[in-house]
DNA sequence: CTGAAAGCGCTAACAT
DNA sequence: ATGTTAGCGCTTTCAG
C-alpha cells in the first residue's frame, strides 16, 4: 500500500489518550470499560484519520492470522468452485480468509501445499482430499492444528469431517434403474483409497445383493477422470457381458462412458444407460443430459467453514461430523432397457 | 499451530552467536558475509531445531505480505479456474500468495472485497472485474496499488492488463461463417460496459462491414449468462429476420441460445449455427459440440502474475500491456446455411 | 565479519 | 476508567 496508513499511535496522539485506550475503545469487547465521551472522540479521531487496524501487527502478537488454507484436488473440477464459496463466504463473515492450493490428487503436492500453509501460520485448515490412510492427516493430528475435511473421510475418522452419505446416494441409482427394468447393472468404481470411491462402491454392492442381483461386473479405475472413465467402459464392452446400465462413481467418470460409448456408436440411454455422481455443474447440458446423484455443494463448503471456525474457538470439544443427504436428479441419460 | 515454533533467537542460542548474525546467514542475499564455518554451524542448527522463519513478524518489519488479492466475477464460471491456477502457480513459484474473492459482477461486492484486501495489505492486485469506466479502479490508481487488470481492461489503459484480441477473435468467427456461406449473421452481445462485450462488437461490426454485409441483427445482452443469451436469442426469433447463423459475445450466452433453439424445436447447425466465446471446459461436450474461440487461459494468469510481480518489485516501471492471441475451435455448431 | 539496539503496530498484563 | 510497560519475531542501521 501507497499511503502510511493511520495508526493507533496516531489516532492517540490527536485524541489526547494513550494508545491503549484507543485500542480498548475499538474493541467491541472492551469498549464498555469507558465514558461514552471518550468512545465518541476516539471513534471520531480514528474514522478522521482513516484509521484500520493492521492485521500483521494483530497476528504477530495474538498469534492468529485470521487464515485457513484449503487444499482441493483439483479446482478446474466443476464439482469444487461452489464448495469453495460456500467456504468463503461462511468464512468472510467471521472475518477469516481463504488461502486455496491444488494438489492434483498427488500426496507430494498436498505435502508441500500443507507446508507452506503451516508455514503462513493458517489458524486452521478445510482438506478435501483425504485419502482412507492419508500420512498428511496423521500428521496434522500430531500437530494439533484445527482441520475438517470434507467430501472425503479417512478410515480411521479422527477428525471432523462433512461428508454426504455415498453408500446411500449409490443406492438412490441402483433403486432408479432396478425400478426402469435393469438387472445386468455394471459399476465402474472410482480409486478405493479414498473414501468416496470405496462407499460408491460398497453402497452399489449392499444395494445390489438386496435385489439379488450379481455384483460381477464392476471395473476400479485408479482416478476420477474422464480417460479412466472411457478405459473401464471400453473394457466393460469388450468382455460383453449384457449389461444394460452402468453406475458411474462420479460425473467425470460418467462423461468419459459417453466417450466411450459414442466411440463405439452405441447409443445412451437406448442401449446403455448411465448413471454419475455430484451433478456438477453443465450435466445437465450434456447429451443426454446426465441422471446423476445432487451433493449440496455449497452447503458442504459453509458448514465445513462454520465446523471449523467453531474448532479453532474451542479446540478442545471437537465438533461431530457431519453426513449430508444426498439426492437424485433423473434426466435423461436412464431409461428402461433394451427401449 | 499447536507447536511452539523454534525462533531466531532459539537459533543463535543454540549456536552462540547473536540473533542478527543468524538472520544474516539464513538471508542468501546477506549470507556471503560470513566464514564457512559460522554458516554451517548455523544452518545446521536452523535444520535440527526446525526453524521456519515467521513470515508475520517479517512482514510487520518489511511491510511486505507476500500475498496478492484476485477478483474475480464468479469462480463457478469454468472459464476462470484455468486462469487461477496460471496465477497461483506462478506466484507460489516466487512464495507469493493469491487471495481470492467473487463479486457476482457487483461493484459493491467489488468494493468490498477490494477494502478486506487493503485491510489484508496484499502487496498487489489482479482484477479480472474491470469496467470500461471503473470507479474502484480509479482508487487504486489513486493509492498507487500495484495491479494488473486480466481478461477485461478500461478505457482510459492506464493500468497494465493482460487481454486477448477480442477484435480478431470475433473476426475469426465472422470469417469462418462467412466462409461456409452464411450472409445473414446475428450477434448477441455482451454488456457493453466492459471491454470484452464492447470489443467483440466492435470485432463484429468492423469484419460484417468488411464483408459489406449487414450488421442491423444485433441484441445487447446486459449479462454474459445463459438466462440472458436465451431471452436474446427468443427475441431474434420472434422478429425472425431469416438469418442463418449466430454469434455470440461468449459461451455462456451460445449456451443459452442452445437452450432458445431447442424450445423452439429449431436445430443447430442444419437451421442455425451457433458460436462461443472463450472455449470454457466442457464445451465441447454440449451438443452440438460448440464452435467457439479459444483464448489462453492458464496463460493469461501466469503472464499477469509475472507482471504483478515485477510491478511490485519495481513500481517505477509499469510493464507494458499485453495482448495474446486468440484461436478458432471448429466444432460441430456451424455448418453451411440451409444444410 | 559480528554484535547491539531500535522498532514495525498491536495487545494484555499490571499498575494506578 | 485510563496509563505504563513489555514483548510478539523479525530486519536493519549503526558500531566496532
Amino acid at each position: 500500500m501507497a499511503r502510511a496508513r493511520a495508526t493507533l499511535r496516531d489516532v492517540a496522539r490527536r485524541v489526547g489518550v494513550h494508545e491503549s485506550t484507543v485500542s480498548r475503545v475499538l474493541n467491541p469487547a472492551t469498549r464498555h470499560m469507558f465514558t461514552p465521551d471518550v468512545v465518541r472522540r476516539v471513534t471520531e479521531a480514528a474514522g478522521a484519520l482513516g484509521y484500520r487496524p493492521n492485521p500483521i501487527a494483530y497476528s504477530l502478537k495474538t498469534n492468529r492470522t485470521l487464515t485457513v488454507g484449503v487444499l482441493i484436488p483439483d479446482l478446474t473440477n466443476p464439482l469444487f468452485p461452489p464448495v469453495l464459496r460456500g467456504i468463503e463466504d461462511t468464512l468472510g463473515a467471521a472475518d477469516y480468509t481463504a488461502i486455496i492450493a491444488n494438489t492434483d490428487n498427488l500426496e507430494a503436492r498436498a505435502a508441500t501445499a500443507l507446508d507452506r500453509m503451516k508455514g503462513r501460520r493458517v489458524d486452521g485448515l478445510i482438506l478435501a482430499t483425504a485419502r482412507r490412510e492419508d500420512a498428511v492427516i496423521s500428521d496434522i493430528i500430531a500437530e494439533e492444528v484445527p482441520c475438517v475435511l470434507i467430501n472425503r473421510t479417512t478410515d480411521a475418522g479422527k477428525i471432523p469431517a462433512v461428508v454426504t452419505d455415498d453408500v446411500r446416494g449409490i443406492g438412490l441409482t441402483v433403486e432408479h434403474l432396478v425400478g426402469l427394468g435393469h438387472r445386468r447393472i455394471a459399476h465402474i468404481a472410482g480409486p478405493q483409497t479414498v473414501s468416496t470411491g470405496h462407499d460408491r462402491y460398497l453402497g452399489f454392492f449392499e444395494a445390489m445383493r438386496r435385489h439379488r442381483l450379481d455384483t460381477d461386473l464392476v471395473i476400479f479405475c485408479d482416478a476420477f477422470s474422464e480417460p479412466a472413465g472411457a478405459a473401464a467402459m471400453a473394457e466393460l464392452m469388450t468382455g460383453d457381458d449384457g449389461f444394460t446400465a452402468v453406475i458411474a462413481a462420479n460425473d467425470m467418470l460418467a462423461i468419459g462412458c459417453y466417450d466411450a460409448l459414442a466411440r463405439q456408436g452405441r447409443v445412451c440411454p437406448r442401449q446403455v444407460s448411465v448413471t454419475g455422481y455430484n451433478d456438477m455443474p453443465f450435466v445437465d447440458k450434456l447429451s443426454p443430459p446426465l441422471t446423476t446423484v445432487r451433493i449440496p455443494q455449497y452447503a458442504i463448503g459453509a458448514e465445513a467453514a462454520r465446523m471449523l471456525l467453531a474448532l479453532i474457538k474451542t479446540p478442545a470439544e471437537p465438533p461431530p461430523s457431519v453426513l449430508l443427504c444426498p439426492t437424485l436428479v433423473i434426466r435423461s441419460s436412464t431409461a428402461p432397457p433394451g427401449g
